[in-house]
DNA sequence: CTTAGCTACTATCACGTGTAAGCTGTCAAT
DNA sequence: ATTGACAGCTTACACGTGATAGTAGCTAAG
């Protein structure tokens, strides 16, 4: 008897609370409370009533269960954000943190997904999670798109339409070269090289980059930069800085100034210099991307190339927002997302 | 007409495939369908059945959907990762992509959450996702579990009981500390300082860590480290240095080695070391935590302690899976999981 | 010949929600 | 006095799935 009682406790308090049990409690109809709650409109409701309902649903601590909501409804309240797998610097933690909040305040849950590469995980993500939202760093391949439309899922960024177009990743990525390159030719340069990681996972990101720069370069009238691959030790950075000035003797002038595809691949170079005995700005202006901490502790300290992250954060969310809105908002890099950072090195 | 039936032939083709849709192809029940693609056990079906159905699920392109799955069974198939909001080493991305391989080969798809100090996103992740099974890097505080079981979620880690025996980040952190401080005493040098960094969202991280030097010391009976925090530049960790060397005349030795919390204070010791003439490792040794890309370029280049993150983010994913199980997993935290890289720093 | 048991399926309920459709009572307009 | 409109509700269906409780047909034991 008392193990019977106790059980059927068990279960009623384990049991969750579903509308069912605020519109007992408030005395009226499931469906009045739904109206309440969803502030439906085209119904007259009393504020007495409206009241009623609220308090009931505050007393028993109600919260409408997802799944059935979304199975209803057709649409969840989660957005994802799939990252590429290259490691995560420091500032992508603030990217998805203002996205974040942007999107909660429009009742959407953000939540991020890496991506490695596995097509078949990726694929899972959009039947699992059934998101309303989804953006990707880089555009997303036709196969992925047309999974993501199977599963019913509106806003995507970057657009299929857009991705000829370059966008996204693509854009920020030549933001940052032309950034970098420009800095470097206002400082006097006409002769420039930029470094790429061998990192493959970071390829098509440093592609990118380092077309920027050529752009920069274009645009002035300056030869494009010498492009080289180099392994994140300091070994392999001096051989690189060496090439230029063995190649240089023979065709052409051997570069003055480098851009780094990001601040490690910067720090490898400084590290490369030190050990044949060269000295930056002087004998070869460097600057970085990325802004990571240890930037400014390098010797000398790195001059790189910042990103507002907060602010192009609460961009690309307000844009998935509008495509949820059934818009198609653009992704253009606006000036006043990206920075250079002056210090020693450039 | 013709307009009228290109609109039924929209609907029909944006309508989702379900296991209605199978059936009919298969020419069976909707549950006989369910039986097949879900091996329902105690079920006799024949092998030309189950062939039928499969073949039919395949041509239609049939996928579950999800949320009518979890209101259903009460189950999804959801593991969430809550990271805290300090930056995101490069290690992190290894860990939480091994943890969702293993999860993945269990029917599991994993995606993270940042967690910024947001109680009420974080409250509204458990009601939106409604997540299987949840890991954080810290002990979940009493309101975020309460949160967590209402919303029916089973496995937690790391879980209730354990909140007070150290566990997970805790552990973890104490495990670098000691490692750091054990590889400095190794090295012959017998009064330390552990430096912390001035951000407060690393206070936590920050004090187990300095908690696992101080064990190490106590373990072969030396002097507790002398504990600093500095700002993340060189001129804040020129003046740690300083203060050792004034206080040290008063009452005791000057310590002659430092643990740093992480490789950026690191770094900044090393910056503000170069700024009082001083060399590591002859005048001070230096020892960081995480060996982020940079510390080998470093100079001098760093020691550090390293963690082993794939094989981490894998035993989590395991014990996530036995905690879903019904079984209680302890986190504890095995030799091999971190070392020390040994560079030139200490 | 009945009955029990097995195979191979089907009918139907339950999960919790949103909402279209309908129902009752009141009050103003005709 | 009848109609119509409207406020303020309720009833009932649909979303897609998993699983329980069956049922028709057949075989074999009694």
């Amino acid at each position: 008897m008392r193990q019977g009682a106790r059980l059927a406790d068990e279960k009623r308090s384990r049991r969750r609370v579903t509308s069912v049990d605020v519109a007992r409690e408030a005395g009226l109809s499931r469906a009045t409370v739904s109206f309440v709650l969803n502030d439906t409109p085209g119904q007259s409701i009393p504020e007495a009533t409206r009241q009623r309902v609220l308090q009931a649903a505050e007393r028993l601590g109600y919260t409408p269960y997802a799944p059935a909501r979304t199975l209803r409804s057709g649409r969840s309240d989660v957005a994802v954000f799939v990252l590429p797998d290259w490691p995560q610097g420091p500032t992508m933690t603030e990217f998805v943190d203002r996205a974040a909040q942007v999107l909660s305040r429009a009742g959407l849950t953000l939540v991020t997904h890496v991506h490695t590469g596995d097509e078949q995980r990726l694929a899972r993500l959009w039947t699992t999670l059934t998101p309303a939202a989804v953006f990707g760093m880089r555009p997303f391949t036709s196969v992925e798109l047309a999974g993501m439309r199977k599963a019913g899922i509106s806003a995507i960024l970057p657009a299929a339409e857009e991705s000829g177009h370059d966008v996204s990743t693509t854009l920020w990525a030549k933001g940052v070269g032309r950034l970098q390159a420009e800095h470097l030719i206002r400082k006097g340069h006409t002769r420039l090289a930029y470094v790429l990681s061998d990192e493959p996972r970071l390829a098509a990101l440093g592609q990118g980059r380092a077309e920027g720069a050529v752009e920069a370069c274009a645009a002035v009238g300056l030869a494009p930069p010498i492009v080289s691959t180099i392994a994140l030790d300091a070994t392999s950075a001096a051989e690189a800085t060496e090439s230029w000035r063995d190649g240089a003797s023979a065709c052409e002038a051997a570069p003055t100034a480098v851009c780094a595809y990001n601040d490690e691949v910067a720090l490898a170079i400084l590290a490369g210099m030190r050990m044949l005995g060269l000295s930056a700005p002087a004998d070869l202006a460097v600057i970085g991307a990325d802004d990571i901490p240890g930037a400014r502790f390098a010797a000398p300290p790195l001059t790189t190339v910042a990103q507002n992250s907060g602010e192009l954060g609460a961009r690309i969310a307000k844009a998935l927002l509008e495509a949820l809105e059934g818009g198609s908002p653009d992704l253009d890099l606006l000036p006043g997302d990206i920075h250079v950072v002056e210090r020693v090195s450039a």
